[in-house]
DNA sequence: TTGTACGCGTTATCAA
DNA sequence: TTGATAACGCGTACAA
């Protein structure tokens, strides 16, 4: 249906290939023939075949960005640090999000391959190690973020986030300090794992795995992660949730049973959501630079795709925020 | 550098076409070279190009999406219908987002002609006539979320919606009811204001418009709203917000003022996020049938494609919902 | 300055 | 059952 450079040729009264240098601003052209084929480009409505262009070219302008969740405020304010990259090379992004589903996210590194991206980033993976293994062969580069154990890689700091965190938390004087996470299989648990139990060790507190607890990320999984804790023969007087959902959840479980926070427990979040610092009360959390990791992603795939294989795993650093969610334990009855 | 059809026939000893077959699962090829083929590209590590496909085809099997802003979970729950639905269908989605640039928006439209994109859905559009001028031409069908003039149309009542909202705050006992624009150009701004004022006139309520007051859809937003409010000679007894970010920036406000909602004021908001019922106080607020939106809108686009164009403008309905935000005026002192 | 010829990777038609 | 040929829309070498 819509019309080819072939048509305008026949109208003009030109070849095929005059009429592609015209539209490209060829240098070996005519300023008269130029115009006049430009112009009936514009009224018969004329729009160039990217698959066309791309199968010559071969190359499409585009990347492929796989994300764990779209739903997710961490996720998506990636992307924008990666759109505005893109955009200032040239580039669009081809969004895709696998619900971290690990067949999903193959399924869509897939997808990518046979539409030709220039390169994939996927955030959120939790199935790093395929992209390792020599048994598939990508014939595009492959940056992942948070997966810090593979080569092209750009993550955010969760050991020192967390370990920050508990940190504060001594510092007020708390010795039970219960952490939610979020399953095992998540990027970054392991890495908070440990700096919440560096933290203790470094202050002699023994590491009790009964407060220890697993969440989903959700404001639900903080709900019911509270039952528990309350359950127990000697609950926590502080608890640090694996995101802010989860500590939106803790709080409200609290609220309902009578208890107020801080005033009868500390509660610190992660990723400095939007309103984190609109909640009642303002959230103790942890900013992640989630814009930057974004940026930095799509520079390191862009590097890759130069050729340049020069390049390391990159670590940010997340930056600690005290709000109102937090306070000293002395102030419990 | 992809290893292509014409490489697995050369080693093969075959003709490009017979290996199309085998991998196409043709009825006519011999299940001896079907079987040595498929094992061949197996090996050879072969993905199949879309783009050369796409090309010949004249198909792309994929829709482009434009939202108008990825970090706004009404839009971005919408996706997750249009996702299911073309799934089914075994489509894919091209997202982009234009954040609110009308300029953008024409730059993401032609992109999406340029791929070859087989149907485009845009949601959340300030720009809706230029979709019905006939200077543009477009060759594939466009579907609206949420312009109602637009003749392929999915769009959520905002006229019943911001007139449940006040006629429950009318049976509140409130009489001066402050309302929180996002501006005139928001795609469901005149139904609302339009619904806001039906309820009032219904009641014998006079409009009084220094207490319509114009926010932009953020918790910053909300917080400027209620200075301005609250410095009226006449202060208004309860605030309808244009969304629930609105609403938690109205209520924060008045928290650092000293008031309580709902004794000191009753807040409404609309969009019932994810946090809306976990909030202090949980907010009264408009559930949008965000992901059924997107559901209606892709089949909508998949008549269309279908050459069935007898489709018309389809309107969804909002649901109201009473949480704890909101309380009768006489509970003030 | 313009036209001819070819190739990108794939599928479909026709002939063998 | 398989092979040769053409076509999709575009860009580019080479020839005119």
């Amino acid at each position: 249906m819509p019309v080819s450079i072939k048509d305008i040729a026949k109208e003009a009264n030109v070849s095929p290939s005059t009429v592609s240098r015209a539209l490209n601003d060829h240098p070996r052209i005519s300023p008269e023939t130029k115009a006049q084929i430009k112009n009936l480009a514009e009224t018969m409505g004329y729009v160039p075949s990217a698959v066309a262009r791309n199968l010559v070219a071969k190359r499409s302008a585009t990347i492929g960005v796989a994300i764990a969740d779209l739903v997710d405020p961490y996720y998506v304010r990636q992307i924008l640090g990666m759109e505005d990259v893109a955009a200032a090379y040239n580039y669009q992004i081809f969004l895709s999000s696998f619900y971290r589903n690990s067949k999903r996210e193959l399924a869509i590194v897939q997808d990518f391959h046979e539409r030709r991206m220039e390169g994939i980033i996927i955030t959120g993976s939790e199935t790093a190690e395929t992209y390792l293994a020599s048994k598939h062969k990508f014939f595009m580069p492959i940056v992942l973020i948070n997966s810090p154990t593979y080569p092209f890689s750009v993550s955010i700091n969760g050991f020192t986030g967390a370990k920050k965190v508990v940190e504060h938390l001594i510092e007020l004087g708390h010795r039970r300090i219960a952490y939610i996470t979020w399953g095992a299989e998540h990027p970054d648990g392991l890495n908070r794992l440990n700096g919440y139990q560096a933290a203790l060790t470094e202050h002699n507190i023994a590491l009790d795995e009964t407060i220890i607890v697993t969440g989903d990320g959700s404001i639900a999984g903080g709900i019911k992660a509270v039952s528990r804790l309350l359950d127990l023969p000697q609950p926590p007087t502080a608890i640090f949730a694996f995101n802010d959902l989860t500590a939106i959840g803790v709080i409200n479980a609290l609220r309902q049973r009578g208890y107020e926070v801080p005033r009868d427990f500390s509660v610190v979040g992660y990723d400095d959501l939007e309103m984190a610092p609109h909640y009642y009360p303002p959230l103790t959390t942890v900013r992640q630079p989630t814009y930057n990791i974004g940026k930095r992603a799509v520079n390191m795939l862009f590097n890759l795709i130069r050729g340049d294989n020069s390049v390391t795993p990159e670590i940010l650093e997340p930056e600690f925020v005290v709000r109102e969610s937090t306070a000293s334990v002395l102030i419990r009855q």
